[in-house]
DNA sequence: GAATTAAGTTGATATTGTCAACTGAGTTTG
DNA sequence: CAAACTCAGTTGACAATATCAACTTAATTC
């Protein structure tokens, strides 16, 4: 049994993508999936920098670069410098950016809502304990790379 | 609740592929995720073809023939044309190749074990069950695009 | 003030995903 | 039978995601 949550890891994570994707694209939104959680998490972490993006999802700092610098350059998001620590810098979203964050995430509810389907909230809540638990597992990785 | 679903998913997935990938190369082994999971659909489809694989696993054929054209190039697997039809080509794994996926599914396995630590059976059942549902109702496209 | 650390940037490259056009072999059908 | 069609696979082009290393600049430590 085991052996077979490789597969559906897999399977699930591509269709969830599939459909965040087509749901934006039918909706005339043309933004990649890593643009939509870095907004996401702009919107939700306070005095948010690039550091606590690429932290909070486990990316690459040089991912989160570009990602900024496109969304910058198309207006959603600015940079100020942080008045008290010139090393990083302060990102909010702008006016357009908060409205295509909030039109963002009305379609990733109807994709939840799709998903979970036929699944009762408490199956939901154990799926996500379960995640969890399985992603701290794998975080605590032998060699001491966590701090970065 | 419902909301971190997405959050967890891609965390999970990262670090699950991450894991993969450095049990791979730790021990000596490199090969992208893809390919391992080309080799195993080989291994469990009877009589396997390039289509049966991209089935299986949802991906594009042309991915997959990329993929064959390196596991081939590389030695771990053969095609041979059909005999009854011509239009599809036979899979299989070579001597090397039965051996390489040998080890991986036992990296795969450890992966999982460290994945599931501190989890029950009957809670990584329950995981893999509700994957499966949500699978499911994210596969029913509301266009027919399900015939190639 | 030199060495170190932290945040971010840049360049290079690998992997994964998507789409469209194409070939070549089989099937259908008028 | 021959044209039209279908199916498996291939190729090209490109977008998106991921990884790594070298670098800049600002802050901290010693």
């Amino acid at each position: 049994m085991k052996e077979k949550i490789g597969e559906s890891l897999h399977k699930l994570m591509h269709n969830y993508r599939h459909q965040m994707r087509e749901a934006a694209s039918t909706s005339g939104i043309a933004i990649p999936v890593s643009h939509i959680r870095s907004l996401k998490c702009i919107k939700n972490i306070k005095n948010c920098s690039a550091k606590d993006i690429s932290d909070r999802l486990s990316l690459d700092k040089s991912q989160i670069t570009r990602v900024l610098k496109e969304l910058v350059g198309a207006g959603y998001v600015i940079k100020v410098r942080c008045p008290d620590n010139h090393r990083s810098q302060l990102l909010s979203l702008t006016q357009i950016g908060s409205e295509l964050l909030e039109k963002l995430m009305m379609l990733d509810q109807l994709a939840v809502e799709k998903m979970t389907k036929y699944l009762t909230a408490q199956q939901i809540e154990d799926f996500i304990h379960i995640s969890e638990i399985m992603v701290n597992n794998l975080d605590q990785s032998p060699s001491c790379d966590k701090q970065n």
